[in-house]
DNA sequence: TTTAATTCCTATTAATTTACTTGGATATAA
DNA sequence: TTATATCCAAGTAAATTAATAGGAATTAAA
């Protein structure tokens, strides 16, 4: 039950290029030196976010990566989704209950699918609620924290 | 983001269970038909329940398992987190920030961590939230329909 | 017009995890 | 004493993940 490094760098990446979408176009290669990640690597995971529509890439020299839309209209889930794929915790076919599938023929598997389905509602609820603009507000406000008292970006972290 | 078979297959084994505690001891090799699943497997699964305290099994002939406490003290929670460890998104580690990681040195890293914080949560919320007496009242109901009427059984299962 | 920087694309490999299987030892009711 | 069970530890096959590698296509700037 754990994302893979797909979702976790890859989130990383989208909030350090919404850090720097000021600049013309962010190259990858300065998104991986900052974030740690192999640049190869992380071409692969940028691709999914470009052909979710949430990045667009700039080709040839000074090229880079852009936001695609702005920040307060890309979701964390929207993010998650595009790496990862769906966040259910099952496959689809185990949650919707059709009438060629088995379904009901076993009642444990019946409710068994209840289950998932709450999973899978509640943390698309929790995904789907945080902006990727916020993510960036608060990034901001740690790093300013940060410059003037060290103590206090560690206890904003904790939260 | 996918439980593996250890959650799935265990939950189905814990309502099966529960839905038969009336009799003395349920053998494995009952569950393991009844559920479609290698009795050898499940044997894995079910130690797991049993050192979390969800089950005790009772050995020597027309031995079994039987639940440890009443169902309506166990929460789909408990069952899932001692099949799958816990249900967080990312290792420990990356959620909660300490003085002696590197923290909030990156500002992207920390607020990532909120993100699997609030996705952790969430998740223990919706399986803390369900009972597995609910699961069984629930899955009696199915029986109870699929008995008289099939097209009610699918109906309930969609929901 | 050349060059360097960059995205874009596909294949391959290494590492890790998952999902089992196997083979017994131990306990106990009948 | 025997059949029926749980209990336990290793081993293995399959699948997935994580990463590497190599090059084609594009474009700004020298």
């Amino acid at each position: 039950m754990k994302l893979s490094t797909k979702g976790r760098y890859g989130l990383r990446a989208v909030i350090d290029l919404a850090m720097h979408d000021h600049e013309d176009a962010v190259a990858l290669s300065q998104i991986a030196e900052r974030q740690g990640i192999s640049m190869n690597y992380l071409e692969q995971l940028i691709a999914r976010l470009k052909k979710a529509g949430i990045v667009n890439g700039i080709r040839g020299a000074q090229g880079g990566y852009k936001l695609a839309v702005a920040a307060d209209k890309i979701s964390v889930g929207d993010i998650l989704r595009a790496l990862e794929g769906d966040l259910s915790p099952v496959d689809c076919s185990e949650v919707i209950a059709t009438e060629s599938t088995t379904g009901c023929s076993n009642a444990d598997t019946c409710v068994a699918k209840y289950v998932w389905k709450r999973i899978t509602d509640s943390i698309n609820e929790a995904v789907d609620g945080i902006m990727l603009s916020e993510l960036v507000d608060e990034s901001r406000k740690i790093q300013a924290d940060s410059n003037g008292n060290d103590t206090k970006a560690k206890y904003a972290c904790g939260k």
